[in-house]
DNA sequence: ATTCATTAAGTCATCAGATGACTTTAGGAA
DNA sequence: TTCCTAAAGTCATCTGATGACTTAATGAAT
């Protein structure tokens, strides 16, 4: 269960430091003693409770105020998280993508200006129609259209997790599977920006999620066979 | 676009090495220069350098040997997204919260079983009403509850990045918000439990929404005052 | 008594120099 | 050629010091 048996310093330090954390010890808010305490207490110098600090402010866990001290910052290691995420299948992160593209677009149609559906259609046409003699670019720039979409949410928590699966699962898609997952066509595309336009969230959210439908179902089939 | 105007020399030396690498001047598997040169290059000591460098070892991006050098080892730091999650406001992640839930839910009643619907019908159970008295105990196990019908999505990634914001979004009203969000009486909770338990995933997904839209306006209303 | 500017103490940010531990490689002996 | 040894290079860590910034205490003026 524990490793942990680093000849490194700076590492035994941040997990010792993070112990005290995960432990409540030493609560969130909380100034953690200063940089020369906390090298006597770990028994390092303060050059390397100053690295540790780093890693854990890097981390989120810490936040350091010149002047005044180090606070912790949060309890949660976004790491550990990331890494569970990682390991959920490839179904469920598409259809967990899908779902955040729908709420996504619902919140879009709530909140759009003109100016932001112009922007959609705009990269819409620049996308066009599929051509297999430049796949590279349509791909790029169709990521970038259903990025547009969440980014019209205005969501910034929103925008961040769809990034972060977006390029999580076509990672996966690149690497297991081979074939490409179906891309609905330029009306169904057309539609999204229609509904996110005419302001009805229930218009929105229906549509995306008809969208998105075949693409689940399609993936369903590859990874049945 | 690019605040990147950090005053602090360690950060933008992590800034300056990370594009060396994201350019590909220093290419994967590569050896870096030694820390006097680095520091050097970066105008900055040594110690600073270290600690960029760490920070570095601890994203994965770079690798040290000692007695060999510091080598590159990839070029992707996906794991910034989760952290830039949670810089982002209290408001978004509550709202980005809420819409997990509800397409949750959804998830939920599509794929119910009756051992699950029993389940969480037990979990409210034993939550009960709400009573001043207990009320660590009654928040505990409300959110619980509500972890239990993520779960019912049966959708690992779901349940991963919920349990994130769960626990992120937690901390951040604990830390800066005295006063606790509205939470819905004990009828509203069932009617989730109904809605999954019909099967219907419209349902589930109005029924969820309603139960949360009041928590959002809720904290609008504080966040404004 | 209250307010406000000043001062002092505490803390992080950064630097410079030095020593030890480890790896790699060059050179020499068998 | 093979193997061993020594030297050079590099990271790991420590010590001591200075500057910048924040916070709280001080004291004067109102």
């Amino acid at each position: 269960m524990q490793p942990a048996v680093r000849t490194n310093l700076a590492d035994t330090a941040i997990q010792n430091i993070r112990a005290e954390i995960t432990t409540s010890r030493w609560q969130i808010g909380e100034r953690i003693p200063n940089e020369a305490t906390l090298a006597d207490m770990l028994g390092v110098s303060r050059g390397t409770v100053r690295e540790a600090v780093r890693v854990l402010v890097s981390q989120g866990i810490l936040e350091t105020r010149q002047g005044s001290g180090t606070y912790v910052r949060s309890a949660i290691d976004a790491e550990d998280s990331l890494l569970r995420i990682r390991r959920t299948g490839l179904r469920d992160q598409v259809e967990t993508r899908c779902a955040l593209e729908v709420e996504a677009a619902r919140l879009a149609a709530t909140r759009h200006t003109p100016e932001v559906v112009a922007e959609l259609r705009q990269m819409l046409g620049d996308r066009g129609e599929y051509n297999p003699a430049d796949h590279d670019r349509y791909v790029e720039q169709d990521l970038a259209f259903h990025k547009a979409v969440v980014a019209a949410s205005g969501n910034s928590a929103l925008i961040e997790v769809y990034e972060f699966f977006s390029t999580s699962t076509q990672e996966i898609i690149k690497a297991t599977v081979t074939g490409e997952l179906p891309e609905p066509d330029m009306a169904a595309h057309s539609a999204i920006i229609d509904a996110i336009a005419s302001g009805d969230p229930e218009k929105a959210t229906l549509t995306t999620r008809a969208f998105m439908a075949p693409i689940l179902l399609e993936l369903d089939r590859l990874l049945a066979s």
